[in-house]
DNA sequence: CAGCAATCTGCACACGATTGCAAGATAACC
DNA sequence: GGTTATCTTGCAATCGTGTGCAGATTGCTG
C-alpha cells in the first residue's frame, strides 16, 4: 500500500503543486475551479485530472482571505439544557451549509455575557453571529454593526439598532392557552415561571395575566423555576400541598410543566380533572403517552427559516422604533390530554 | 452618537490602522500581541491604546495562513435526535475551546456517509475531525490521515489505521445489566434492539446473549426499532399482545426503554413486578417520577476529556491490530425502580 | 496576407498577518 | 572613547489563493 518516498512528504498539497503536474500556470488552476472564466477546455481537463490525482482541495480560508468573506457564521450557544436546542442547531447549521456557510460553534459559559465569545468570533471574521445563549452586551452590540457583522438574538432582544431578533409569537399563544384554561372551567389558575422574569416569561405571564383580567381573575398563585424539569416538579409540589390548591396550572415551559405532571403523579392528582396543566415548547416528551401535554411549539424547520431569514434578509423584516428587525415565530397549538376536551 | 464620516468607512481595521496611528510598523503591532517578542514597553502600550481605539482584532484566519494551522475542528453531526447529543457537542466545544481551538460544525444528511462533509471540512484546513454521525468510507478516511487530519469516531469504528474510536464500554454494562436480570429472577427476557444491529446495538446485544448462554438460556423474543422512544414503545406492544409475554425487557436504548415503560403503562403492566426494563444510556428523563429506571450511562465530562483526548492525544492511547486507537469510556450503573430491588 | 476580434495565459500584486534578518539605538564594560 | 552585548525596529519574504492587466495565440473576415 504505501508507495516509498511519497509517505514522507505530508506537505499541504497547493494549487502550485497542480500546476506543475499539469504543467500550468497557478492561475490556470485558480480559473479551472470557478466557473466561467477564461480557460480552455484542454487545459481545464488536465488541471481537473492533475487536482483529483493529487487530491487536491482549495484552501477556502486563503480564499476567503482574499474575498474578505470567510463564509463563517458564528452560532453563541450556552449548555443546551432544552431537548429542542440540539435539532435546532441542527437545522440552522445544515440551512447555512446549503446557503454555501458554515457554522463556527461558540460556547459561552452559563447564563453569563456572549460579549468574549463574540469577540472571538469576530477574530474568525465571522460573516453574522446568531445568538442562542446568554445576552449581549450594548458594547459587543454596536462593535459587531459596527463592522457590518450581523447580529440575530434568538429568544432575546436588545435595544441595539441594526440587530434582529427572532422571537416565539409568546403573546398569542399565552392568550389561547389561558382562554383555553378559562373555558375549560378553570378559576384557580397557578403560575410558574422564571424568578427574575427571562424575556420570553415575561411575555407569556404578562398576555396570560391580561386575558385573566379580562375576565376579573387574577393568578391563583405563582411559582418559581428556572425552565428545568425539576424545578417544575418542586414548585408544582408546593403549590399543590396547600389548604386551597389549583385547579390549573400554566407552565411557562414544557420542561416545568412536565415536571408538573410528574408531581400530580406522585401525589396522586387526577389530570384533567383535578388538575388541569399547559405549558409552551411542544417539547417531544409532551406527546408521550407519559404525559399527553397541552402545549403551543413552532414548527422547527419553520423556525430556521426565519433565523436565516433574520441573518441574511433582515431588510424585508419589519421594524421597531430602536431599528431592530423583528420576526416573530408562530406557535401551533398541540391539545393533547393534560386539558379538559372542549366540545 | 453617530460621528459623521467615521460611519462611512465600513472598512476592516487592520494591523495597519493600528501602526499609523500607533506611528510605528505593522511589524510592531505584531509583536505587541506575541508575548515575548522584543518590542519596548513604550511602543507597545501605544500600540495597544491605539488598537483599542479603533476596536482591532487580529484575523486569526490570516493569522493560521501563515501559521499552517487554522485552529479548527469539525465537528460532524447528524440530526441530533438523542437528548445527550447536544450537551456532548456543547462539552466537546468547550473544551475545544479550552485548548485554543474552535468547532466547525458539519452536518451530514441523516443516515448517510459524512464524507462529502469531510471535503468541505478539510477545504476549512480543520486540524481535526470528529464524528458523532454517519459513517466514513475508507477513501476518506485514509484522505484524512494523508494531510495529516485526525480522525476521531464516536461510537463507532472504521478499520483505517492512524483514526482513533470513542466507545462505551458497552460489553461490560450489557453484561451486568443481564445480570442483573437474571439475579432479579427473570427468565423469558426480551430484547429490543435495531435492525441492522448499529455497532453498539451489536456489542450490546452479543454480550448479554453470552451472559444468558452462561445460563443455559436465550433471549425470549425479539423487537426491532431505530433507537427512538416511538419504536420501543411499538416494538414493546407486540412483544406484550402475545400468549407469552416477556417478564423483562432489555432495550439496546434508553429511549427505547421509555417507550417500553411506556406500553407497559398503557396496558395495564405493572413495573417491575410483571415486567422488569433496563436500558443503556442513563438518559436524563430515566431519573424522572414518571420512568424510574434502571439504566446505565457515561459521565459526560469524562466523555468530553475521552474524545479530546483521542483526538489530540491518541498516541498515549492502545492500539488494535489495524493501528486503530481504542478508548473505551466506563458506564456507571444507575439501578432504579424499572428492575426488582435485590438485596 | 493584413487586420481585427475573441479567446487564453501568465505575471505580478493583493488579502492580513508572522517572522528571520540586518541595521540602528542604547547600555555596559574596559 | 572604543568595543561588545543587549534591545528595538523596520524591511521584506511568506502562507495559499484570486484577479486585473497586458501580451500571446487563435480564428475569422476581407
Amino acid at each position: 500500500m504505501q508507495k516509498a518516498g511519497k509517505m514522507t512528504t505530508k506537505r499541504k498539497i497547493t494549487s502550485q503543486d497542480v500546476a506543475d503536474l499539469a504543467g500550468v500556470s497557478r492561475s490556470a488552476v485558480s480559473r479551472s475551479f470557478t466557473p466561467g472564466s477564461y480557460v480552455s477546455d484542454n487545459v481545464r481537463t488536465r488541471v481537473l485530472a492533475a487536482a483529483k490525482e493529487l487530491g487536491y482541495l482549495p484552501n477556502i480560508l486563503a480564499r476567503g482571505l482574499i474575498a474578505g468573506s470567510s463564509g463563517l457564521v458564528a452560532l453563541i450557544i450556552g449548555p443546551m439544557t432544552s431537548p429542542q436546542d440540539a435539532p435546532l442547531i441542527e437545522v440552522v447549521t445544515r440551512l447555512l451549509n446549503e446557503k454555501g456557510k458554515r457554522a463556527l460553534l461558540v460556547p459561552i459559559p452559563t447564563g453569563g455575557l456572549a460579549d468574549e465569545g463574540l469577540l472571538q468570533a469576530l477574530s474568525y471574521q465571522v460573516e453574522a453571529a446568531i445568538v442562542f445563549a446568554g445576552t449581549v452586551g450594548a458594547a459587543a452590540a454596536e462593535r459587531c454593526t459596527r463592522i457590518g457583522t450581523h447580529l440575530t438574538l434568538f429568544g432575546r432582544y436588545i435595544g441595539e439598532a441594526g440587530t434582529s431578533s427572532v422571537i416565539y409569537d409568546n403573546p398569542t399563544s399565552a392568550d389561547a392557552a389561558t382562554r383555553l384554561l378559562i373555558r375549560g372551567g378553570h378559576r384557580k389558575i397557578g403560575y410558574i415561571g422564571t424568578r427574575h422574569r427571562a424575556f420570553s416569561d415575561r411575555e407569556r405571564h404578562d398576555a396570560a395575566s391580561a386575558v385573566l383580567a379580562e375576565y376579573g381573575m387574577h393568578f391563583h398563585c405563582y411559582g418559581e423555576g428556572d425552565y428545568g424539569h425539576d424545578s417544575g416538579f418542586q414548585a408544582a409540589m408546593a403549590m399543590l400541598n396547600t389548604m386551597d390548591p389549583p385547579d390549573a396550572i400554566f407552565a411557562s415551559n414544557d420542561a416545568m410543566a412536565l415536571g408538573v405532571i410528574d408531581a400530580a403523579r406522585v401525589l396522586g392528582i387526577s389530570i384533567p380533572d383535578q388538575l388541569a396543566v399547559v405549558g409552551i415548547d411542544d417539547h417531544p416528551m409532551g406527546s408521550w403517552p407519559a404525559y399527553r401535554l397541552t402545549s403551543w411549539g413552532a414548527k422547527i424547520d419553520a423556525l430556521g427559516d426565519a433565523i436565516l431569514r433574520a441573518t441574511f434578509d433582515k431588510e424585508s423584516l419589519p421594524c421597531d422604533r430602536a431599528n431592530v428587525h423583528m420576526l416573530r415565530v408562530p406557535l401551533y397549538p398541540a391539545l393533547r390530554d393534560s386539558t379538559r376536551r372542549l366540545d
